[in-house]
Parts: C-alpha cells; sequence; structure tokens
DNA sequence: CTAGGGTTAG
C-alpha cells in the first residue's frame, strides 16, 4: 500500500474490489490503523461499504464508523446505507444519523449537491432530513427539494408528497415525476393519470411516460401499460425493462420474451442490459423450458454479458426451474461471498423443488439472514413433500423466534399443510391467527380454507367459504369438486359444472376427473356418462375415470368396450380401474386381462399381483393364487405398498385425485 | 446532481 496513492480515488475503488471477505477487510482495517489513517472520512467510508457487502456485524462496522471523529457525507452516507442493508434500520439508528446529519449540516455552508444523493440512499430515513434542511434554509435548492418529495412519496405519504408539489414556483420535470411515482406507489390511478394529463405534453419525458407504463403493471392492467408504452416518443432501455418486467411479474412469460425479441429486432440503440436480461430469463425460468434456457444461456455467452450477482441468481433459479440441479448449485458455489438473501433463497427453493429437504433445511439454517420469503420457501417445501407436519413446525418456530410478519404465502402453505393432516383444530386456530393478525386472504388463500375444511371433512364449512367469495378462479371449482368426489357427493359435483359456466369459468381436465370421479364413488352413471360425452378431448384419465364408473356399476362389459376403443394407449390406471372392478365382481377371464396387461407396465407394482391371487381366492382357485405367489417371488416383486387404492367402508376405492394434481 | 427498470416463496 503505496502511501502516495491513498489520495487518489480510483486507486481506493481498486483496493474496496479487492475485499473478498471480512478476514480481508480487517487486515485492511489494521494496516490503516498501522499508518494512523484510520480517522480519514474517505478510508471510513470505504470500508463501511465493504462491510455492507460483506455482511459484517453491526458492532465491528460502529468501531469503524466511530474512528472518524468527524464524519463527513462520505461517511455518513456509507453507514446509513450500511444500516438500510441490514434491513434493521431501528429508530435508535435514525435518531443517531440524524444528529449527525444536523450537525453535518450545521458544519456545512454549502448546500452541496451531495444533498440529494444522501437524503435518496437514506431511504425512508431521508424524510427525517426534512426538518434540518427546512432549519438551515437548504430546502430551496430544487435538486433537494425533489429528493425530499420523493422520500416522501416513496416511503411518507402522498399528502406530503402533494404539499410540498403545490409549493414549487417552478416545477422541474423531475418534480411531476417523482408526484406521478408518488401516486402509483399507492395504486391511484386516477390521481396519476390527472396528473399526467396536466403536465403540459411537451414537459413529459421519457422519464414521465415509463412511470405509466410501471403503474399500469403494478395494478396489473398490462393492456393499458402497453397502450402507453407503444404511445411513447422516445424509448430508453428502462422503458423497455419496465414493460419486459410488467409482463414477467404478472405471469405472462410468453409476452415478455416476444417484447424482447421485438427489442433485439427493432435496435434502435437499445441494446439489452444485465436488468433486462435478468427480466428475461425470469420469463424463462417461469416457462421451465430447458432448450429455451440453452439457447438463452448461448446468448449471453456470444454477447459477453458480464454476469452480476442478480443475473447469476436469475441464472440459478432458471437452471433449477428447467430441470438442472448441478449447474443451479455451481452458480450458487460461484457466487460465494456475494451471496443475497435472494440467492439463498433461490437455491432452498432448488433443493425443495428436487425433493431434497435434507439439504434444503441444511441450507435455511447456515444461511446469515433470514426474511419472510426464506420462511414460506421453506415451509412450503416441507408442506409440499409430504412433510405438513414439519411445515406446520417451522411455521410456529418463525412466529416464536422471529419479528417477520407472516403473509398470504406463508399462510396457503400452513392451511394446507393442516389439511394434508386432516387436522381441523390447528386449521381453526389458523383461522382466528388470520383474524387477530389481518392477513387478507386473496383467492388462492381462500381456495386453500377450501381445502383445509374439505380435507377435514367439513364440507359445510368449505362450501360456506366458497359462497362467501366474491371472485372464484378455476381452482376454487376444482378444490371444491375434489371435496365433493372424497365424500362421494356426486350430485353436487355435478351441479357446479354448470355454476361455474354460469360465472364464466369454463371446466377444465382437473374439473371433469373430479366431477367423474364424484359420480363414481356415488354409483351415478346416467350423470357420469353425460358429463363424460362432454367433454371435448378426453384425456387418458377421463377414461380412467370413466372405466372406474362402469366397474363399480358393474357395466364390466362396456368398460372393457371402452377400453378397446380409447383413442389413445391406456395407461396402468385404465387396467388397475378395470382389475379392481374385476375383484369386486368375480370376473376372472376379465381380471388375468387386466392384470396382464399390467404385469407389463408396472411390473413391480405388487399391488397388481396381489389384486389377482384374490380373484383367485374367492373362486376358491389355490394353485392359481400360489402360481401368482410364485411368479412374485421370482420376479423380486416387494410387497412395498405404493398404492394407488385405498379401502373405505370395506370396499377397495381408488384415489385419482391426489392433491398435488392442483400444485402440478 | 433529480424522476422511470432487476433475482426468490403459493
Amino acid at each position: 500500500m503505496a502511501k502516495n496513492n491513498l489520495n487518489d480515488w480510483t486507486c481506493w475503488v481498486q483496493i474496496a474490489g479487492r475485499i473478498l471477505n471480512q478476514t480481508q477487510l480487517k487486515q485492511l482495517h489494521a494496516q490503516l490503523i498501522q499508518n494512523s489513517l484510520h480517522h480519514r472520512n474517505h478510508w471510513v467510508a470505504l470500508l463501511i461499504n465493504s462491510c455492507a457487502r460483506l455482511r459484517a456485524p453491526l458492532s465491528y462496522t460502529r468501531i469503524i464508523f466511530h474512528s472518524t471523529p468527524s464524519p463527513n457525507l462520505f461517511a455518513l452516507n456509507s453507514m446509513v446505507e450500511y444500516y438500510f442493508s441490514l434491513h434493521v434500520c431501528k429508530e435508535k439508528e435514525v435518531e443517531l444519523l440524524t444528529s449527525l446529519f444536523s450537525q453535518l449540516l450545521a458544519s456545512n455552508n454549502k448546500p452541496g449537491s451531495l444533498y440529494p444523493i444522501l437524503i435518496k440512499s437514506s431511504g425512508k430515513a431521508g424524510i427525517l432530513f426534512h426538518v434540518h434542511l427546512l432549519k438551515l434554509g437548504h430546502h430551496q435548492d430544487p435538486h433537494t427539494r425533489n429528493a425530499i418529495m420523493n422520500a416522501y412519496s416513496k416511503f411518507g405519504s402522498f399528502e406530503m408528497a402533494r404539499k410540498l408539489f403545490d409549493e414549487i414556483p417552478k416545477r422541474m420535470v423531475a418534480d411531476w415525476n417523482s408526484m406521478i411515482s408518488g401516486y402509483w406507489n399507492c395504486g391511484m390511478e386516477a390521481e396519476a393519470c390527472s396528473l399526467f394529463n396536466l403536465m403540459p405534453e411537451n414537459e413529459r419525458n421519457v422519464v414521465t411516460w415509463t412511470a405509466m407504463v410501471t403503474g399500469y403493471a403494478k395494478i396489473k392492467d398490462l393492456f393499458t401499460a402497453r397502450s402507453y408504452f407503444d404511445r411513447m416518443p422516445h424509448r430508453t432501455v428502462v422503458s423497455w425493462n419496465a414493460m419486459l418486467s410488467g409482463y414477467a411479474q404478472n405471469g405472462l412469460a410468453k409476452e415478455a420474451l416476444q417484447l424482447f425479441h421485438h427489442m433485439i429486432k427493432a435496435g434502435n440503440g437499445t441494446e439489452p442490459n444485465q436488468i433486462t436480461w435478468v427480466t428475461v430469463i425470469s420469463s424463462c425460468s417461469s416457462l421451465g423450458d430447458p432448450s429455451l434456457a440453452d439457447s438463452l444461456v448461448k446468448i449471453l455467452y456470444k454477447k459477453k454479458v458480464q454476469l452480476n450477482s442478480f443475473l447469476k441468481t436469475a441464472l440459478l433459479d432458471m437452471h433449477a426451474k428447467c430441470g438442472n440441479l448441478e449447474t443451479a448449485q455451481k452458480f450458487f458455489d460461484k457466487l460465494s461471498v456475494h451471496r443475497s438473501c435472494t440467492t439463498w433463497n433461490a437455491m432452498i427453493s432448488a433443493y425443495t423443488r428436487f425433493g431434497n429437504l435434507a439439504l434444503a433445511r441444511e441450507l435455511f439454517d447456515r444461511m446469515p439472514v433470514r426474511n419472510i420469503v426464506s420462511w414460506n420457501t421453506i415451509i412450503a417445501g416441507f408442506a409440499q413433500n409430504g412433510h405438513p407436519e414439519m411445515a406446520i413446525r417451522l411455521f410456529e418456530e418463525m412466529i416464536a423466534t422471529t419479528d417477520l410478519k407472516p403473509d398470504e404465502i406463508t399462510m396457503v402453505s400452513v392451511i394446507s399443510a393442516c389439511g394434508h393432516l386432516g387436522d381441523l383444530e390447528m386449521g381453526n386456530w389458523i383461522v382466528n391467527f388470520l383474524v387477530d393478525n389481518q392477513i387478507k386472504l386473496s383467492i388462492s388463500g381462500y381456495n386453500s380454507l377450501i381445502f383445509m375444511y374439505s380435507k377435514c371433512g367439513r364440507m359445510e364449512d368449505a362450501e360456506r367459504i366458497f359462497q362467501e367469495m366474491k371472485i372464484r378462479d378455476i381452482v376454487s371449482f376444482n378444490v371444491l369438486v375434489s371435496g365433493f368426489a372424497a365424500h362421494g357427493n356426486g350430485i353436487e359435483a355435478v351441479e357446479l359444472i354448470s355454476r361455474m359456466r354460469k360465472e364464466g369459468i369454463e371446466p377444465d381436465r382437473i374439473t371433469y376427473i373430479g366431477v367423474l370421479t364424484a359420480c363414481s364413488h356415488a354409483r351415478l352413471l346416467k350423470e357420469g356418462r353425460r358429463v363424460f360425452e362432454s367433454i371435448k378431448c378426453p384425456t387418458v384419465d377421463h377414461y380412467a375415470c370413466m372405466i372406474d364408473l362402469l366397474g363399480r356399476v358393474g357395466e364390466l362389459d362396456e368398460a372393457k368396450r371402452l377400453v378397446d376403443h380409447m383413442p389413445m394407449e391406456p395407461h396402468a390406471g385404465i387396467y388397475g380401474s378395470l382389475l379392481n372392478a374385476s375383484v369386486i365382481h368375480k370376473r376372472i377371464e376379465l381380471g388375468e386381462f387386466a392384470a396382464n396387461k399390467l404385469f407389463q407396465l408396472e411390473p413391480t407394482n405388487s399391488g397388481n399381483y396381489v389384486l389377482l391371487s384374490n380373484i383367485y381366492a374367492s373362486a376358491e382357485r389355490w394353485d392359481d393364487v400360489d402360481r401368482v405367489r410364485e411368479s412374485m417371488r421370482k420376479l423380486g416383486v416387494k410387497k412395498t405398498t405404493r398404492w394407488t387404492w385405498v379401502e373405505h367402508d370395506g370396499k377397495v376405492h381408488k384415489v385419482i385425485l391426489g392433491d398435488r394434481s392442483y400444485e402440478r
């Protein structure tokens, strides 16, 4: 470390970039103390920046901060950024900052250009500087005033922002833009729009237009967002990014990719930047298409795009969602100290998606800082992978040991976990918890309640929730239908079809599976047949349900005819239904036919052998029973019950509607 | 100098 370089800013930046871990940070700090440079503001600022990046502990960072006798803007600024990087800016810290800020203002005569920067980087605390600026008369500086106004509209109230806005004698474009996005922050479409229209047309710049695009995307009105985008006189990368992320964040991945192609084709000097790539990659993730992912990676490579940590995290997620866990893992390892909370969350989610709960849990326990998404990820991971009890335990741990407030996403997982467990007591406790903590539910929240109640055998409560909903979606109907199916309420299930059509929702594959299963359990042959014939493109699963229904009511010959005339290749479920019906109705020949098909399709499923031997047993054909048992032994088929059939009321029932069918 | 765009959970 040459001393003559210490006043050179580029040298500092270089050194800052070289600090990769806390050990190096401490070494540098020690070197500075040795050279008596540790009280210099620029070095303090630099060290604190590194502390924020490396997530150094608060106590250590404070020691560094207090080593400067009179902190200047740079030092103060870094400290503010550090506090915000912790996401735990407590009142006390804000007070400290405010007093330091006022000290600084008092000692500095010029309203320097650094004020807007400091206010902006202080986030919510920026508002607190307003009063100090007023006292010192610096609030008239247009840029400082704009920064304050912007802080109000982002973190405080749009009313205060509007008050400042109205008092400005000569408004800059930035003032209009701050105010418009302030309104959009609160979802106030009408006010934002009226300001936009009030603004002189030649004053509107690309930022104004982009703010409108973002605003409409935020309220999920992508049609209007697009119309503003199309009407823009000029577009920058930011405008394209705004429109792209509007699509991406509202689940319109295809539209996002289409627009991206448009962007590339149009050229116009709007080259995609890292933010564009992050958005595009995230759209590709939600499509889960490996070949698309592959081609994107190739383009990134060809264009020599620099990968920052946002991009690497997005790529990690994309690979995981497109089925490549190893590559995802590689990105996670490569990120090392640059891992953000999001990076950890994405990796945990990758493990849960592949069903590896042990590794997911290990990462969760190891990560330095957890946010609400971390908890939601791990809770959902256990809830969806057959460990609802662990999901609930984690939820309890979360509310007992953290200050994080559970949101709807947390609750959806917990409610569905109660459903899987059939734990009505816990379910009711959760409902009270929702009320006590004022957690508002959207459609999917209510859907999870319907699921929970019907799994707990409380169909009247499930129906009550369903009725209480103002808007329902296809899942609402499907969950209720499958509840009816499980409880054998055939008529109710059939009636739901016409009801959903009345609400403008067309039944889908899952709906029909549910209704047919309900008919099967209720032995409603006529209704089931009518429903089956009304399906436009029946899938193999629908045939399975219909054959199950026919078999159950004893129409085995018709069932066999249906199997023979299916337009597609029958799968194991089809022959399973047939075999099952043959057992019940003691149809040995048909049973042998179905069983032989099943032995080819799933040679390791012991259940099929058992069923066939049961047929022989019921006809007292003990030689055949022994023969089946023997071939089972020879083939090494173990009696591991990967059962797709369950016993209920003394009869064998087929479980077609796994709860997972909604999640896939 | 100021205003507009980013990754993760159901």
